[in-house]
DNA sequence: CGGTAGATTTCGTGA
DNA sequence: TCACGAAGTCTACCG
């Protein structure tokens, strides 16, 4: 990894054009091919960057990472005025990132502890296919009834409007024409909420911690 | 801007809980309070992050970073194990970054120049409020006829919904019951433009060179 | 290689 | 402050 700090101007064409005037930031050039260029604020995102595989080429107090992307092509030009610092490190080996608490953890834990979503469901089967695509969860609820489950971490309309197409879907086999639709979620977007009831679609808020039995349960039920 | 490269390991609590197993990386801790973790590898994102607001704790080998999130914490905590460097650098004021060919300039040019969807179109205004949200542009044909423009710079399936939902909502008004729809945008996906075809949407591609007069027009019109 | 869906999405803007 | 929508979204996964 090289880290270069200087004084410089940046030019990027690609899908856009963009221009970043004079001033001092930090250029990371990285073993891969990655080009990032950091300001001292605004954390998170680099004002300008390039994604590998790239070319880079440096021509005296000029950088240029150039990417092939389709037809055109994407250029990240860096005009040096003032390098400050320019250090090279060896990094050795990466060790990957282990995450938890993300979509598939949630489904995992509704798979084992379905009855967390109300009304003592059983699960059926997970990822449940339809032909356009698999719902969630399948489940059954005290009196035997259908319940398909979509699950996300925030529930948008465009959740309840994919549980209404997997909806559409199942009802089509006469056996299970009386489905009803769960979307579960760790938030909800008022919209979300509003169009769910329009479409008879039910709302359930879940909490990570309780349905680890870390905490007293304490659903909110919508519709 | 601090700079420091170390053997480390990470670990964060907040939205989701992550480990980072000690291996070398790149910390930046920008003036601002952002915090970011950089492997020499996979560009763009940080492996582990802090956004500001944050407050910065250091303790011999550990570094605390942490942040109010509602009524939870953010927590992100690195335990060096081995520093290769650590410098401090002076960045001096930011300057911006200016960025044109954004949705907002493409909806500016064609609000320009509406002629450029075909037929003739004429202006009548931009930001036409539907009681689910503002249509882009809504504008009178060769014939008199209504036409509602959606701009995006990626036409997909979520854009032609988007447009029906509006048409959905037009229609209503007896006056304008019979407003077609056109969704414009720099490239298309290939799925959106049959799902247009179905939903009786125009698909209109627009070049931003072109619309700018800076090259011939060669229109590509779909459907 | 294209399409889909998730993300600690981040980031801006407008109410 | 909140909520919505764009983003050079990026990224992983699947066909």
């Amino acid at each position: 990894m090289r880290l270069i700090v200087a004084r410089c101007e940046v030019h990027y064409t690609g899908r856009l054009n963009a221009v970043l005037p004079e001033s001092t930031r930090l250029l990371i050039l990285k073993a891969d091919g990655s080009v990032l260029v950091h300001a001292d604020a605004g954390g998170y995102k680099p004002l300008n960057w390039m994604t590998p595989p790239t070319a880079i080429e440096e021509n005296g107090d000029v950088i240029v990472v150039r990417k092939r992307a389709g037809k055109a092509e994407d250029r990240l030009e860096i005009r040096l005025f003032e390098v400050l610092s320019d250090a090279m490190h060896e990094m050795g080996e990466a060790a990957a990132l282990e995450k938890d608490g993300v979509e598939r953890d949630l489904q995992e834990l509704l798979a084992e502890r379905p009855e967390a979503l109300g009304a003592d469901l059983r699960l059926v089967r997970r990822e449940w296919p339809t032909d356009i695509g698999p719902v969630d969860l399948m489940c059954r609820d005290d009196v035997d009834g259908w319940v398909a489950v979509e699950i996300k971490r925030l529930g948008t309309i465009d959740a309840v409007e994919q549980l209404c197409r997997y909806l559409e879907r199942i009802r089509r086999d006469p056996a299970l024409a009386a489905v009803r639709g769960v979307l579960a979620a760790q938030r909800f977007k008022p919209q979300a909420v509003v169009l769910a009831e329009a479409r008879d679609v039910q709302c359930v808020e879940i909490d990570l911690a309780v349905l680890r039995g870390e905490r007293e349960p304490d659903l909110t039920l919508f519709v």
